[in-house]
RNA sequence: GGCUCGGUAGCUCAGCUGGUUAGAGCGUGGGAUUCAUAACCCCAAGGUCGGGAGUUCAAGUCUCCCCCGAGCCA
């Protein structure tokens, strides 16, 4: 049993912004996570390369449309790669098994009766790749999204029959846990509400996009196609392009992660199509919010971009994963505050979690022959520190069920600072300078060694790298995904248990896992 | 204009079905300490909980009105 999570395809308008690295980087967090927890996971994401818009950012740069496409994708591939993002897939919608599966899906909404021949007049953004509802007689309407002028329409376009799905989309609009969020239930319930419209799934003169089998002259609109990237995606390299196959390979998404901008789509238009196909339904959609910079839209007319390359450079993966995952709730808008990233970074990975592994294993290091001390008591369960380090875990758990990042990293980080709390209580470095006391001592840093070993595999999913460099630090083998072999959970789950640590292993010498954020300047 | 969310310490926010002196993190000030990445640990700082009215023995926590901000739909 797959378990399908997608990004959305990204529109290859322009190169990759911080916003669809945001949804992607979280995105990983959660196929990694699931990954660990022994789930075969198909993590897709990928381009949506058709469409008006796309043909004229391509004709404006001087390029054809697929050589504009294959340039922006790759950024985003490149991009992907150098963040460490371990998707499955990456799907192209130019991609010529895409257009057969589209042909296919096309087929058996068309058999469903679901396709009619219509006109569709009105306004039309490009930008949006939407109709608008500005009424006939609007002089030099604009978009209020883009402030872009809307262009008149008048032309004779295919359209799907959504106002069939009334009732059933309401039905799964009203579905505890389908649109998550919960507060963003509410907004789609009233569009919902206010009565699904047929709506346009071919363009006329178009030449850059899928064309429409038996009506010539017709391209699909790039949401129909679009969509349709989740399903082509689950195709493996030597399959043919066929939708029955793709299916099988693990539809339906258990969920879809997108900005609130395109909840709709998902929420709404894609389900029915679904079920016009006879297709199941994704079981959630995940609409998170948006990226401001200092309290303003981030823009190139503000100029004031974050861009997501410059900002990998400067602090690396661990600092702006940590910032983003821990900081802002997971749903609602968030606002990147430079100071208050530098001051994160800074306090919650490199003073309290590295420096806690830092301090202790230089100390067992001293003392103890450069390996794990003798854990004495320590070792045992009820140990308090492993009683605080399986609360963090209850914590994790219950908050990575609902994405929940912030929590969820809370919770590894309390850990840490309990950790270095005990740490003082206890200071070692007085008791080793009394008689007698070297048992005790040893067993302290057994027990602190223990709880950063178990921060470091709470952040596997949420700080892969910085996980891996702790647990290195602490002569553990690297974190395996998947089941475990022995049947007793999987690696990651089995490394949860208090005690794993084994006494006398090796401790290398320490180095600081993570560094400080030193900024000159703004991002 | 309709609907939906917000407006709580300098900043970002927790505060469930109303009930002891309104909380956390960051920032700030002070203390303690030396194992450690000038790190860790402890303590403090008084915010009319947007404004007003009301319900109640009791209201950030419920009702109404107003102001401000965001979003969705017109």
């Amino acid at each position: 049993m797959t378990t399908t999570l997608t990004t959305p395809l990204y529109y290859v308008n322009d190169r990759p912004h911080l916003g669809s690295t945001y949804t992607t980087l979280a995105c990983d967090a959660i196929a990694r996570h699931r990954r660990l927890r022994g789930e075969s996971v198909m993590f897709i994401t990928g381009c949506d390369e058709h469409g008006l818009k796309i043909q004229r950012t391509a004709e404006a740069a001087g390029l054809s449309p697929q050589a504009h496409c294959d340039r922006v994708s790759q950024q985003y591939r490149d991009l992907w790669q150098r963040w460490h993002i371990g998707n499955d897939r990456f799907i192209r919608t130019t991609d010529p098994r895409h257009a057969a599966i589209v042909a296919q899906f096309f087929e058996r909404v068309r058999a469903s009766g679901d396709v009619v021949e219509g006109r569709q007049q009105g306004w039309y953004c490009v930008a949006c790749e939407e109709f608008k509802d500005d009424p006939h007689e609007a002089d030099d309407p604009e978009c209020s999204i883009h402030r872009k002028p809307l262009e008149w329409r008048d032309e004779v376009n295919l359209f799907f029959r959504l106002s069939r799905y009334q009732s059933a989309i309401e039905e799964l609009v009203a579905r505890p846990g389908f649109i998550a969020p919960a507060s963003r239930r509410r907004e789609v319930e009233n569009f919902v509400a206010s009565g699904l419209r047929d709506f346009s799934i071919s363009r006329v003169d178009l030449p850059w996009g899928i064309a429409v089998p038996g009506y010539p002259g017709h391209t699909f609109y790039v949401w129909f196609d679009a969509l349709l990237g989740y399903l082509s995606a689950l195709l493996e390299p030597e399959d043919p392009a066929d939708l029955e196959r793709a299916v099988a390979r693990g539809w339906p998404a258990s969920l879809h992660v997108i900005g609130k901008d395109i909840l709709r789509f998902h929420a709404v238009f894609w389900p029915a199509m679904l079920l016009s196909a006879g297709l199941p339904l994704p079981e959630r959609v995940f609409g998170h919010g948006f990226l401001t910079r200092e309290g303003q839209k981030m823009g190139k007319s503000l100029g004031n971009v974050l861009d997501p390359e410059r900002l990998l450079d400067l602090c690396g993966r661990d600092a702006v994963r940590w910032y983003l995952l821990r900081d802002i709730p997971f749903g609602d808008d968030g606002d990147f505050q430079q100071q208050r990233f530098v001051d994160l970074v800074n306090n919650d990975l490199a003073n309290t979690i590295g420096n806690l592994l830092n301090r202790t294993s230089s100390m067992a290091r001293k003392w103890f022959d450069a390996a794990v001390p003798p854990a004495g008591d320590a070792a045992g369960p009820s140990h308090p520190l492993a009683r605080l380090a399986d609360e963090a875990d209850a914590r994790y758990d219950a908050a990575m069920q609902d994405s929940d990042f912030r929590s969820a990293a809370e919770a590894a980080l309390q850990l840490a600072i309990s950790a270095n709390g005990f740490l003082n209580d206890q200071a070692p470095w007085k008791r080793m300078k009394l008689e007698g006391m070297a048992g005790a001592v040893g067993a302290d840093l057994y027990a602190v060694l223990e709880a950063t070993r178990r921060v470091a595999v709470l952040l596997a999913p949420l700080l892969p790298d910085l996980s891996a460099r702790m647990l290195e630090q602490l002569g553990q083998a690297p974190l395996v995904s998947g089941p475990g072999d022995d049947g007793d959970g999987t690696p990651w789950q089995t490394a949860r248990r208090w005690g794993r640590l084994a006494v006398g292993a090796p401790l290398p010498p320490p180095e600081p896992v993570m560094q400080r954020l030193e900024l000159d300047g703004p991002l």
